[in-house]
RNA sequence: GGUCCCGUGGUGAAGUGGAGUUCACGCCGGCCUGUCAAGCCGGAGGUCGCGGGUUCGAACCCCGUCGGGACCGCCA
């Protein structure tokens, strides 16, 4: 059908008689006997010099056959990679006429509603931003896979018509005709599945799995999404860092980053140094003790505080004023701060603020010294409980440091020891787990589990990119007496615990083995190695914010027949 | 469940109470032998998302509703 793709053609094949296939980029007219067409497939566009007798528009699918000819040295163009040839001579043949497409198929409108987007998405896909967005999710996944395999992990599918359980995110449902009234549920992810894997003697198990949760949509998160899932026997959370961080490094290398090493850190010097247990390691601006500065200061809203820190947004003080510096102070409320303290460094090196009178000379001169404060920055402090604080200077920091999500560089992390615990059941007053019932504790800290549950580490652990979540993972309780106490401590019973998790806890009566995972989702890491700020750009068909698809116009009603067949009636809406 | 932003020819934008809704691109027709976002001339194309209200008068103000987006809640 063709000889060469549409990109491919160089002064090295002058004189070759080519055949080419693709779509009609544009038509450039000049009078009756001349026309330039340029033919587009996913690989790039060349020009062919054709009869302006031709009928062909745009989106026209056409095959085209000619000589490659040298263009005369004063109409070679530099931009395009075939810019130095063209096909003279041709024979153009119209495998399909095209209608006049919605939105231009082109780069330089990157304007267009999304919603016609996705109304149009094949046409859509057609321009070089998704071909290549596409084409770099393919080139991750299989790079996954080649790691996952060369490191001796086993694909293992597991079902799509699953239990429904009644922890974690809301589920998707699925009536059984042949049970009317009962349910399956989609997969949240194959978390229990995984695991009996490891009972069963898989000892390494990996899949790219669909993932489903009824939860609101958002720029970073769709109905429907993928996950590296991987599973270990017989490792410390090191081993899983490790071979997790191999194909990391390998999909981020098949995007064309290199990413050097992958940094470890703990939740709590995450949460003290970037106020955020997913911190962009791209800039700095990290958040300064100043407790001592001002442990023996009369001014009242520093006095009492268990912390005080600050950052240094260097250079931004002209940029902030009032109803800026009003914004800054809403933003810290909203994360539960008192209040924030702002000061613009003058150009004589004195710190300007409200609060500046009611502080020593003594007191900001520390507070410049340990800030490194030079004319035109502006400071933000906060003082509060040491959590309050953090979160706050954690969220000013990524709102004026962080970078476009397109620039390097591919900074990767591991987040570990996280607290076992988060905070308190409203309800039952229990402790709540901070991963999952089945994580193991940190085995420093086992004993203070019944005595001082809130300080208890797990062995639980994030990976990071950019300051994108990309996953989580940890090492489960393998031991029925570990995971009693657990129970115990969450106050889930013994009747409880059979009713929702025995067909998960039982098998692990027949020799469980020590084991360990991860999940990471491939949509938010091909976004970022894509420089995509959302996650709908690297899928193919993705839903809009209110779950539906504007191409297939899913979801819709069904046939009464469908439903009397399931059992179900539909019941007025009520609001 | 909530907060905020956006809906104007096919596409993207301008118009924020008063004359015929303006412009660019695209589309259709014509001209044009070296363009490459070709150029020139002409033409068609609109329920200003929808419904109600205020007003002498509404694309514009108000209420509701639908659709899209960002965020909070939610996502163990």
């Amino acid at each position: 059908m063709r000889t060469h793709q549409c990109g491919e053609l160089r002064v090295d094949q002058i004189g070759q008689t080519v055949t080419l296939a693709g779509w009609v980029a544009t038509r450039r007219e000049h009078g009756s006997s001349l026309a330039f067409v340029d033919v587009r497939d996913h690989t790039g566009v060349t020009q062919c010099v054709v009869d302006n007798t031709v009928d062909v528009r745009a989106e026209y699918v056409v095959r085209v056959t000619g000589t490659v000819a040298a263009r005369p040295a004063e109409n070679v163009n530099d931009k395009l990679p075939t810019g130095g040839v063209e096909i003279q001579d041709c024979v153009v043949e119209v495998l399909n006429v095209a209608e006049a497409p919605p939105f231009p198929i082109s780069e330089r409108t990157d304007t267009v509603a999304e919603g016609t987007r996705l109304q149009y998405r094949f046409l859509d896909i057609r321009r070089e931003r998704m071909q290549r967005n596409l084409r770099v999710r393919a080139a991750v996944n299989s790079a996954i896979r080649t790691a996952m395999e060369d490191q001796g992990f086993v694909e293992v599918e597991t079902p799509m018509l699953v239990p429904s359980t009644p922890e974690g995110a809301r589920e998707f449902i699925v009536p059984s005709r042949q049970q009317p009234g009962s349910f399956y549920a989609l997969p949240q992810s194959p978390q229990l599945f995984k695991q009996l894997l490891m009972v069963a003697g898989i000892d390494r198990y990996y899949q790219l799995a669909r993932c489903l949760r009824d939860e609101d949509l958002r720029a970073d998160r769709q109905y429907e999404f993928m996950q590296l899932d991987a599973e270990m026997s017989f490792v410390d959370q090191d081993d899983v860092h490790t071979a997790i961080g191999n194909a990391v490094i390998a999909a981020a290398r098949a995007a064309g980053h290199e990413t050097g090493e992958i940094v470890k850190i703990t939740w709590h010097e995450a949460m003290d140094k970037y106020g955020i247990d997913k911190p962009d390691l791209r800039f700095g601006m990290e958040l300064t003790e100043l407790t001592d500065v001002f442990s023996a200061t009369e001014f009242k809203a520093f006095a009492g505080a268990s912390c005080i820190k600050g950052i240094n947004a260097t250079g931004k003080a002209e940029e902030f004023g009032r109803n800026k510096l009003d914004g800054l102070t809403d933003t810290a409320k909203r994360l539960g701060a008192k209040g924030l303290v702002w000061m613009k460094v003058a150009a004589d090196g004195t710190l300007e603020s409200p609060v500046a009178k009611f502080l020593t000379e003594s007191e900001l001169a520390a507070l410049a010294e340990r800030l490194a404060a030079s004319p035109g920055d502006l400071l933000l402090i906060v003082a509060d409980e040491w959590i309050t604080t953090c979160e706050a200077l954690g969220q000013l920091r990524n709102d004026l440091g962080r970078p476009p999500v397109f620039e390097g560089p591919y900074r990767y992390l591991w987040v570990v020891d996280f607290p076992m615990f988060v905070g308190v059941d409203d309800v039952t007053g229990r402790p709540k787990p901070g991963h999952h019932p089945f994580t193991q504790p940190h085995p420093d800290d086992v004993d203070r589990l019944e005595t001082d549950p809130m300080s208890v580490r797990s062995q639980a652990y994030d990976l990071v990119l950019n300051g994108w979540e990309l996953g989580s993972g940890s090492i489960r309780i393998h031991q029925p007496e570990l995971q009693a106490r657990i129970f115990e401590l969450l106050g889930i019973s013994a009747e409880e615990q059979q009713r929702k998790f025995g067909f998960f806890l039982n098998p692990f009566r027949y020799g469980a083995p020590p084991h360990g995972g991860f999940a990471f989702g491939i949509d938010r890491l091909v976004a970022i190695l894509a420089g995509e700020e959302n996650i709908r750009e690297v899928i193919a068909f993705p839903k809009t914010q209110s779950g539906a698809d504007p191409m297939t116009n899913a979801p819709t009603p069904v046939a009464d027949k469908q439903l009397n067949e399931l059992g179900i009636r539909v019941l007025p809406r009520v609001d």
